[in-house]
DNA sequence: GTCTATAAACGGATAGAC
DNA sequence: GTCTATCCGTTTATAGAC
């Protein structure tokens, strides 16, 4: 049951795989345009700026993830719900050349709108908030070890599996992804 | 006692500098040029391709960062070793708007040369070996905290740091910088 | 070494026909 | 909505004079 995606969801899904592939100033209208069969002009139509469609860009990401976030089950203990988390790290990989859209624009913020920036921040402060409640969860339970507050814990978890995400595409390997999940998993 | 730089000094201290702040594809030789005060052919003369010079930069970077490591003494207890680490990922914030220069290459992998993947491959290494003994000594004194082996250990710390420069430039933070540093060091 | 001049492609963006 | 046509600045890079 797939359903035709207009010109503008293709757009915009390609325009989100290009920058997880390239970043922010990697990738141009024309590379879209290639990619979709229309011409930029009409890309323009639908996103008058390259700053609009990044915004656009950024909402769409955060707004799968956020969903995939509240999907898992709250009754899973902690460790699994780390476990899953991380595979969605694993899963942006795609095929070992892409890194989280809004890791990639933290890097490319200095030649991005404040809105955009706004935009990441959000990002980043949702998913913190989620691991800091599934580490608190995890600490309770005995099934995950963290040090100090939660909410200090899941920022350093976050940034973590950030940069492994980055280490892991420049060495063409998914192991510096499993060396984080591993520890903060307590070992039975 | 300052020494007049040269102009081929000059252009690949810009470089650095520019890149940490926008990334490869964020700046140009005309930025450069104006930077320097030389035409962009002049710039050609000393770096014929953008490939080249950000293969110049990524060495001379990377030696300064290495004698930096080296410069640490080595009869201090390991958690100071790691205080001063920590220090300077701090100072490479800048003005609070730069990151790790192979940290910001390594999110722009997709569009540069295998060559520079390379170097960029190698200030990792060098540097998660270095923590990784760091951390086995602070393990071994009762300084800091590892769980698992060294190296692994070693590995999500560097992730960590590397995630949270780019989340301290992303919310105008030193904070997230230091959540990290003590998530690793013993209470004593 | 540094300059002028220029090439040739690419960049984001717009006007107006259909 | 999509196209053709076009604008105009930018970008990397080279040739050749000084």
């Amino acid at each position: 049951m797939e359903t035709k995606l207009t010109v503008r969801e293709q757009v915009l899904d390609h325009a989100i795989t290009l920058m997880m592939l390239r970043g922010y100033n990697g990738f141009s209208y024309r590379d879209l345009s290639e990619l979709v069969g229309v011409k930029t002009s009409s890309i323009h139509y639908y996103f008058p700026s390259k700053d609009d469609l990044v915004l656009e860009a950024v909402n769409q990401y955060s707004g799968e993830v956020m969903r995939a976030l509240q999907a898992v089950d709250p009754a899973l203990p902690a460790n699994e719900k780390l476990t899953k988390y991380t595979r969605m790290f694993g899963k942006t990989l795609g095929n070992g050349d892409q890194i989280c859209l809004c890791g990639m624009l933290a890097a490319d913020i200095g030649t991005l709108p404040e809105t955009v920036r706004e935009a990441v921040q959000a990002f980043f402060r949702a998913n913190e908030s989620w691991l800091a409640k599934v580490l608190a969860q995890g600490v309770e339970e005995g099934t995950l070890v963290a040090r100090g507050k939660p909410e200090s814990a899941a920022r350093t978890l976050f940034a973590a599996l950030q940069g492994s995400v980055l280490a892991s595409r420049l060495f063409h390997t998914k192991a510096r992804l499993e060396d984080v999940e591993a520890m903060w998993k307590a070992v039975p």
